[in-house]
DNA sequence: CTTTGTGCAAACGATTTGCAGGATG
DNA sequence: CATCCTGCAAATCGTTTGCACAAAG
């Protein structure tokens, strides 16, 4: 076993969540990919060469994970939850044009200062939505 | 009819849509509440005291409305699409709480500045969505 | 060997659609 | 009176569930 996928391992049982092939399989497919894909779309990936998971399964195998805070929702279109395995802190940039979706560091962001908010709201944390256009769709 | 009820029926027409009756509850329930109602909360409003409008009603009146920019979805939960009549620029503040969901008026985040955004990236607008306590909650 | 996960198919909830009759401009 | 909207019920889509069998620790 490499390296890599010792330490998928590992990180799996120090969760606490049983290493099955399919789990494995749905947490290395969204560690190795920087688009944030759906459900189906992991299902179709997973299963592109031969039936490694069924739809069933990638759905409990995202709740385990996201439970133990591996992976996150990302919601940025209607009706579609996307799913990320970059827990820390970062915000969302989506291209109008192609919808591409990417990650844009913490530290790209210079701190948000609310003024006034209105009194009695405490923030705990906050995420900057970007819409724009990518390099490939100017 | 009310002078409320008469501008309502302008913004309608002004928009190129038709003006029923179902569309006209829809528009103006949105345009009086505070909170930011799901399809569903809209349709069981409504219909409280007597039948105004039906589930498919709601969702065409809904589609229409978003469609000419009166109204807006507002994504913050899984699986849960809200509405919003306030098209202009603002933010969002949810209550990790109790769930409930208020505007932030734009005037109250000081610009948001994007330090070394990766280059190709054109920013169009951005939105922050909080998360915290409320005063309620507290 | 006890517990938890998998796969299948059926169930589900929110939203959409087809269509016939009704209202709007 | 042509066009568009409404209401109903059926259809659809993504996600969840129940259950029998299989795998993990």
């Amino acid at each position: 076993m490499s390296k890599e996928a010792d330490k998928i391992v590992q990180i799996l049982k120090s969760k606490g969540l049983r290493v099955t092939p399919q789990r494995f399989a749905v947490y290395s497919n969204l560690l190795n990919r920087q688009d944030h894909p759906t459900a189906e779309q992991i299902l179709v990936s997973l299963n592109q060469n031969s039936p490694t998971s069924s739809q069933a399964t990638i759905y409990s195998s995202l709740q385990a994970l996201r439970d133990v805070g591996l992976v996150r929702e990302v919601l940025l279109e209607e009706g579609v939850c996307r799913y990320d395995a970059n827990v820390s802190s970062h915000h969302h940039f989506r291209c109008k044009k192609c919808g591409c979706i990417e990650d844009i560091p913490w530290e790209q962001v210079e701190d948000v200062r609310f003024k006034a908010l209105r009194p009695g709201l405490t923030v705990e944390q906050y995420e900057v939505t970007v819409q724009g256009v990518c390099d490939r769709c100017q």
